[in-house]
DNA sequence: ATAGTAGTTTAGAATACTTCCAAATTTCTT
DNA sequence: AAGAAATTTGGAAGTATTCTAAACTACTAT
């Protein structure tokens, strides 16, 4: 009956937010909705997310960082996008929107919706279903010459 | 004056394809070369690709491997195209075309591009220019009830 | 042809990111 | 409060790729 982190209404609208989407709400998970449900929209890695952990003064397994990532993206609150390299971002806007990215940097921006629609979809495969639609538009940065 | 692997048409016109790239043709490039400059239509990974070598009775580092797709790709005679998880695929399909991608396999099928087009292209941030879009249609096998 | 030089290949080490592991802990249920 | 199931943990392992520096090869100019 009690919970985790009930101290404050913050916390209690991100546990709420966890058992929404079918996800036991645990300290870690709390912590890190704490950074990510908080209507910010941004793309944010395990390894940086790891670090403002950290950074709040907390401790937690990079694993757990992992962990939390994908069972939020399993639950979808989250989105998981790919990065350049090897690396994969996990984007807090849900919506139906494509990205650009710079290929050097890997910095991702969100492309408007409104700048970017697709006219026609193909048939899909027969047994197979859409996951998702990946769009990105890689950006080079201009020689100046 | 004398060249590589000059024994036979095939090989002369895969040493002009690479020549015309401005593309060094080496032995392991020629060798590589017939197995992705054959018109084939396909997406072959590092390792894949690795594999065929030795198949076909030739050695190569899979660090040559590696350098090789990514000089092709450079110069224009692949695509290089992001499969699921870490992988990278390269793509003979040089025409301009999106992928349908199987989430479990990683297997990626082309999209006809008659099928699947984009209605409107977004600004490019100032100072950049765009590379290269990529569309990824992400497919789930059906679950049959 | 031959030597020079610039580019390429090589095997193995190194990297970066991610997942696995099995034990300890925490959460929810009874 | 105890039991069952899920989660967390730190470290080890894994995976795809890149790096390294020495050996080699291809082209150029003699």
């Amino acid at each position: 009956m009690t919970s985790i982190c009930d101290n404050n209404a913050e916390d209690q609208r991100i546990i709420a937010c966890l058992e929404d989407a079918g996800v036991r709400p645990t300290r870690q998970r709390v912590l890190i909705g704490r950074l990510l449900l908080d209507g910010r929209k941004r793309h944010v890695g395990a390894e940086q997310l790891y670090e403002e952990v950290q950074s709040s003064g907390h401790h937690m397994a990079l694993a757990t960082v992992y962990n939390c990532l994908h069972k939020f993206a399993g639950a979808g609150l989250l989105r998981q996008v790919k990065n350049i390299g090897d690396s994969v971002l996990f984007d807090t806007n849900l919506s139906e929107h494509y990205h650009f990215v710079d290929i050097e940097t890997g910095a991702m921006v969100d492309i408007n919706p409104a700048d970017l629609t697709l006219k026609k979809m193909p048939t899909i495969p027969e047994g197979f279903e859409a996951e998702s639609i990946e769009l990105t538009v890689r950006l080079r940065r201009k020689v100046t010459s």
